[in-house]
DNA sequence: TTATCAGTCATCTATTTGGTTGACTTCGTC
DNA sequence: GACGAAGTCAACCAAATAGATGACTGATAA
């Protein structure tokens, strides 16, 4: 034995609790997106983290509290479309793309949405998103007749639907909705269909 | 003891294997659709049916079996739109309708679509639904320069974003999205749009 | 009548899972 | 250096859960 029960600190395993927390936190975000809540294991989340499990109790009072604290982060960062004054078809299509690309946040929405049990309803305003809508309407670049609820609903139905329902977009479209193909020819149909709910 | 020791067959328990499997399904149909496979419970889902857990795996296999099966009935019964000759609107809102009021088809399959895992993709053709939408192009209902795989994901999307996001849904519209209210005022814009990505 | 077999159930079991315990380590500070 | 607090972990534990076992029941046929 060269390394006599080193402790196990090789380098990183210094104690840092930010550090911890902050990994377990992206290990749950992983792990909870990918599975929900009832299919999550603290265990993998603990592994992926590379952390032990009962640093989930010590910091964040177990599984549920761990989930809690995540949709409260995620919601808290999304909280609004924190839209630029950009026109609506470039913010469609840029946040389909950024879905593609890490459906996480989408999925753990999802989740949550589906889950229905526990979770506080959340009561953030999303008044500046619509806020934004009537702008466009305003401007003549959103038919005035349309409701803003309505079309932003839309707009994020159709942008989680290919995460949501990736089989049914397949068949649809054949091809798998990750190929950048899809986005291409996704996204301008979007495109299009927001240029047709114009004026 | 008026009753000593009754055989359990009160009048319903009678010994028919048809019944059993009929309860079973439906009570899982309401289960998983409740609570997805990770978090659905078989002693639960026994319970509802009024039945012996064992019999779960009697008839199913186990609990996985049960979900495949349930799975299968449901994309073999709601294969196709199955579209009389009706206007796409009046198609889409009684989808939402229908939807609205018995929303446990559409979570069962976003729960599939999330569950990534397992489920052998699905191959039914569904080149009917696309059909469908082809023939409302040429009588020109529907956009030409419209791509028919992107209308119909859409608007599957729109009927199911009220129940995939419900929160998100009631803090846009102000309103439980299980209210009639919410179906009118919804409903109503989904035609509106329709209208506009006509010719 | 009896044998057989599908249907049904109560009970048991192996495993998984979230959480707890108590010891050890590191760090700041007096 | 000593000491206490925070951070970390291996091991343990109780509950839950899916599934297995074996017995009982009723129907059907020989």
């Amino acid at each position: 034995m060269s390394t006599p029960r080193r402790a196990p600190t090789p380098d990183e395993r210094r104690q840092d609790a930010d550090r911890s927390r902050r990994l377990l936190l992206s290990a749950a975000f992983d792990e909870f997106a990918a599975k929900g809540f009832a299919g999550a294991r603290v265990h993998e989340i603990a592994a992926r983290a590379g952390v032990n499990k009962q640093l989930i109790n010590y910091y964040f009072g177990g599984k549920e509290g761990l989930y809690r604290e995540l949709q409260q982060a995620w919601l808290d960062r999304e909280a609004t479309f924190n839209t630029p004054q950009q026109p609506l078809a470039d913010l469609a299509v840029r946040y389909l793309r950024e879905s593609l690309a890490d459906p996480r946040g989408i999925r753990l929405m999802v989740w949550r949405g589906l889950d229905s049990s526990d979770t506080p309803p959340d009561e953030s305003p999303i008044d500046s998103d619509l806020a934004y809508l009537r702008d466009r309407q305003h401007d003549e670049e959103l038919a005035a007749d349309l409701d803003p609820a309505a079309v932003l609903l839309l707009m994020m139905a159709a942008i989680s639907a290919p995460i949501v329902m990736p089989d049914v977009t397949k068949r649809l479209f054949g091809i798998d909705p990750t190929a950048p193909e899809f986005e291409q020819r996704y996204g301008a149909q979007i495109r299009l269909i927001l240029e047709k709910l114009s004026g």
